[in-house]
DNA sequence: CACAGGTGCTCAATCGATGAAGCATCAATT
DNA sequence: AATTGATGCTTCATCGATTGAGCACCTGTG
C-alpha cells in the first residue's frame, strides 16, 4: 500500500522533490489557492495525485504557526453525564465544522481549578475563540482569555464581561412551577408549596429559577416554605443527602418538587426509592432539564427542555457577527410533552 | 491589569527583551529544564515572574512543531447521547491529563465518512496516538493512521490490525439473556424465546451478543425464534420502526426482550407506550448498557453495565507498554443491581 | 523592434520554541 | 603561569507551511 512504510509523514518538501517542483507550489496547490498563485492545472493535478498517493496530511502546527488565525475553536463543558451537555457538545462540533473550524472540547468536572487549567491549555493551542459552558467562574476564564486577546462566549451560565447565551431560566421556572402546582392541586385538591432541590445558591441560573419558583407561588397565592429550599449542589449524592436531612427534620414531606437538573433528579429519585417515603404515591415532579427515560418514569413529572439548537445558533451568530460586549441572549426552554 | 492591553500575546522573545536576556534562556526556564541548561536561579525567578505578569502562554503549535512528539492524544467517539460514551470520554480525558497529554475528542455521529474525516483532522493536528471508539470501520482509520506513523487503539469495537479493548460481549450477553429468561419463567411460568433488538448485524459486538443470546437459549433448552432477531441499527427510531413492523407481522408479541443499548431501549420503550401493546403488563427486559433512570423504570428490567474505568485503564496500559499488535482485551461487564 | 502585460513558477523570510554547540568568566588545581 | 572544569549564558539552525517579491518566458500591440 504505502511505499516502504515511511516512519515519517511526508511534508510539502517531500512532495516537491517527488514532483520536481518547489514547496511553495505544493503548498499553494494543497491549500486551494493555486489559481491565485498562477499554478497550472496540470501541475496542480500532478501534485494532488501525489499527495493522495503519499498519504500527505497537512501539519496544522506549522500551518497555524504561520497564519494569524488557527481555525481552532475551544469549548469547556462541566460534565458529559447528561443529555443537555451532551447535545450541546454534539451541536457545537457540528456547527464548528460547518464553518471550517476545528472544535476542541474539554470537560472540567465542575472543578474551578480544572476550569482555569483547561482554559490555559486551550490558549496554548491558540484557539481563536473559547466557549465557556456552565463555568463556575466565567469571569476568571474571560480574564485569562482577554489577556491573550482571545474572545470568549459564555453558554448556559452568564458572565459579566463577555457575551452570554443562556436559557430563560426565570420564565422557564415560572412555567414549570405553575404546572407542578396545578398538578398538585388537581391531584390532591389542595394548594401546597413545592420543594426546590438542586443547584448552587450562588449560580445565576439557580437564582433565576428560584425567582421564577417564588413568583409562581406568589401568583398562585401560596406561601413558599423556606425550609423546602434546598440549593445543595447538582450532584446526585448531594441531592440525596439534602432529602435525607429534610426527612429527618420534618414528617410532613412536600407533595410536589421542583428539581433543578436531571442529575439532581437522579439523587432525588434514588432517595425516594431507598427511603420508602412516598410509598403510597409519588410526588408531583418538575425537572428543569430533559431526559428521555425520565419522560417514561410516569405521568407525574413535567420537564423543561433547554433549547440547545437555538442556543448554539445564538452562540455562532455572536461569533459570526463579532459582538464582544456583555449582552445576554436568553433562549426560552421548551415544555416537553410526556412520552 | 495587563499593560496597555496588548492585542498580541507575548512570546519568549518579548519576555527575553524585557528581561534583558535571550529567548533560549526564557525557553529553558519556562519549560522547566533550566537546571540542565545551567541558568541561575536568580534569572529563572526573574523570568518566571515576568511571564506571569505578562500573561505568557506557551504557543503549543510552535512547540509541537519543534519537538518530535506533540503530546496530543485523540479520540473519536460516535455519540454523546448516552452514559456509556459520556463516561468513556470523561475517563479518557482524566487519564490523558494525568499523563501530561492533551486530549482532543471528536464525535462522528456514527457516520463512516465523518469518521475518516475526523481521523484525518486528528492526524493534521499531529496526535501521537488515536483511540477509535465504536468506529464503524476501525481498519480504515487504522490504515490512515499507520500511513502517518500514528498508533491506533480500538475501543468498544475491535479492529483487525491494531490492539483493541472491548467488553466481553459474549459473556455479558450470555448472562443477561439467562437472567431475562429466568425472570420470564418466574413471572409467566413458561419457557419462551426472547426478542433481540438493536445493533447492526455487521458489527462485532452485536454478532457476539447474538451468539451469547443464542447460547443462553440453547442452554435453557429454548429454541430461538428467528423472526424475533431485529438487528435494525442502534437509533431509537430504528428500534421503534422494527417493533412496529414486528407487531404488524405477528399478534403474538414476545414476553421478554434483549435490548442492545440504552439508545435502542429508548425507541423500544417509546413504542411500548405509544402502541398500547403490553398495556396489561410490561415485558421482561434486559439492556446491554446502563442508565440510572432506566434503572428506576421498574423491576422488570436487568442491565449490563460496561466497565468503563477498567476499559480505559486497559487502553492506557496498552499505550504505556507500547504494544501495537492486534490483541483483543476483553473486559467483563457488570450486572447492575436495580435501584 | 520595443515594451506592456500575462503566465507559471521559485526564493527566501517568517511564525515561536527548542537545544546542540560554543563563548566568556572565574575558581581551583598543578 | 598554565591548565582544568564548572558556571552562566548566547548564537543559530531547525521544525513545516505560508506568502510577498521577483524572475523567466511568451504573446500581442503600436
Amino acid at each position: 500500500m504505502n511505499r516502504t512504510s515511511q516512519p515519517k509523514r511526508p511534508t510539502i518538501y517531500d512532495l516537491a522533490e517527488l514532483a520536481g517542483t518547489s514547496a511553495s507550489a505544493v503548498s499553494a496547490v494543497l491549500n486551494g489557492n493555486w489559481k491565485k498563485r498562477r499554478i497550472s492545472a496540470k501541475l496542480a493535478e500532478k501534485i494532488t495525485k501525489l499527495a493522495e498517493e503519499q498519504g500527505y496530511a497537512l501539519n496544522m502546527q506549522a500551518s497555524a504557526l504561520r497564519r494569524d488565525r488557527s481555525r481552532i475553536i475551544g469549548m469547556i463543558v462541566p460534565k458529559y453525564d447528561n443529555r443537555y451537555f451532551g447535545s450541546i457538545v454534539e451541536q457545537f462540533e457540528a456547527l464548528a465544522r460547518e464553518r471550517g473550524l476545528f472544535p476542541i472540547v474539554t470537560c472540567t468536572r465542575r472543578d474551578p481549578a480544572l476550569e482555569l487549567e483547561a482554559a490555559r491549555a486551550m490558549l496554548s493551542y491558540q484557539v481563536d475563540c473559547l466557549i465557556a459552558t456552565g463555568a463556575t467562574d466565567p469571569d476568571r476564564v474571560m480574564d485569562l482569555c482577554s489577556a491573550a486577546g482571545v474572545r470568549t462566549i459564555n453558554l448556559d451560565l452568564p458572565g459579566s464581561r463577555a457575551p452570554s447565551v443562556i436559557s430563560d431560566n426565570y420564565g422557564g421556572a415560572l412555567e414549570l412551577t405553575r404546572r407542578v402546582l396545578a398538578n398538585c392541586e388537581k391531584e390532591y385538591g389542595e394548594k401546597t408549596p413545592l420543594l426546590f432541590v438542586g443547584g448552587r445558591g450562588s449560580d445565576h441560573n439557580t437564582v433565576e429559577r428560584v425567582r421564577g419558583f417564588r413568583n409562581a407561588h406568589a401568583q398562585a397565592g401560596i406561601a413558599v416554605d423556606e425550609r423546602l429550599m434546598l440549593t445543595c449542589g447538582y450532584a446526585p449524592e448531594k441531592a440525596e443527602n439534602a432529602m435525607n436531612q429534610l426527612a429527618e427534620r420534618t414528617s410532613n414531606l412536600p407533595r410536589g418538587m421542583f428539581v433543578n437538573s436531571t442529575i439532581s433528579l437522579e439523587g432525588v429519585m434514588h432517595w425516594i426509592r431507598r427511603s420508602g417515603h412516598y410509598a403510597d404515591g409519588m410526588p408531583q415532579l418538575g425537572c428543569f432539564d430533559w431526559d428521555p427515560f425520565v419522560a417514561m418514569l410516569g405521568d407525574h413529572i413535567e420537564m423543561m427542555r433547554q433549547d440547545v439548537p437555538k442556543m448554539l445558533e445564538a452562540v455562532f451568530s455572536i461569533i459570526d457577527s463579532g459582538v464582544t460586549d456583555p449582552t445576554v441572549v436568553q433562549i426560552p426552554p421548551i415544555v416537553e410533552n410526556i412520552g
